[in-house]
DNA sequence: TAAGTGCGTCGTT
DNA sequence: AACGACGCACTTA
């Protein structure tokens, strides 16, 4: 049911992190990955065709902290999925980007459900105007997509841009926040 | 209009 | 030093 997670040492020094708690979120479209460091939510995988490590699971005891994140995390995809903004979001571990992108992914949470932003609004709104270039990397470094509304982020004149976890992802997730694909269909 | 090219710009590896 | 989930000007067809 669930895991705990070793981090490479790489890893580790990098974002100072101990233990991640790897959970299954399962929804009607697919089953996402949600990964807890002490501090919140750090990860949001989309569904993998990958079978999941076969790594034996040790059992572990799940803190009560977890538990509860991962009840609001689970609540909150689900209706995030449906397009809808959701009342309760679990807190977020953001450690990991650079302060650059830590600033991109602040100003990207502020684009609300049924909104969408340019990527040269968004390195306005993160205090780099000729940093378009760079804004679009640090969207794709997104650890938490759909919850950070990457997805909301549109190249100049509508058009679609691109997406890590493909662009069928960003077609459907802004389809249901009530978007007109007519217009942004052409990446 | 649509599609392709070149270059500026800048954070990240 | 090279590479982008970009933007814009500018060329072709």
């Amino acid at each position: 049911m669930f895991r705990l997670v070793q981090v490479s040492a790489k890893a580790m020094k990098r974002i100072d992190r101990t233990q991640v708690w790897e959970l299954p979120i399962p929804t009607r479209d697919g089953k996402f990955i949600a990964r807890y460091s002490d501090k919140g939510l750090c990860e949001l995988n989309f569904p993998s065709d990958e079978p999941p490590p076969r790594k034996k699971a040790r059992a572990e005891h799940l803190p009560e902290q977890i538990r509860r994140w991962h009840v609001v995390a689970t609540e909150a995809l689900e209706t995030a999925l449906k397009g809808e903004a959701p009342k309760e979001l679990p807190p977020f571990d953001l450690s990991s980007g650079t302060e650059f992108q830590r600033r991109v992914w602040t100003a990207m949470q502020k684009v609300g459900a049924g909104h969408t932003c340019s990527y040269s609004e968004l390195a306005r709104a993160s205090g780099k105007a000729d940093a378009v270039r760079a804004v679009g990397g640090a969207c794709g470094a997104n650890p938490i997509p759909v919850f950070v509304p990457c997805h909301r982020i549109l190249a100049a004149n509508r058009r679609l841009g691109g997406f890590s976890a493909g662009l069928e992802w960003k077609r459907k997730l802004l389809a249901r926040e009530g978007m007109d694909l007519p217009l942004v269909l052409k990446a």
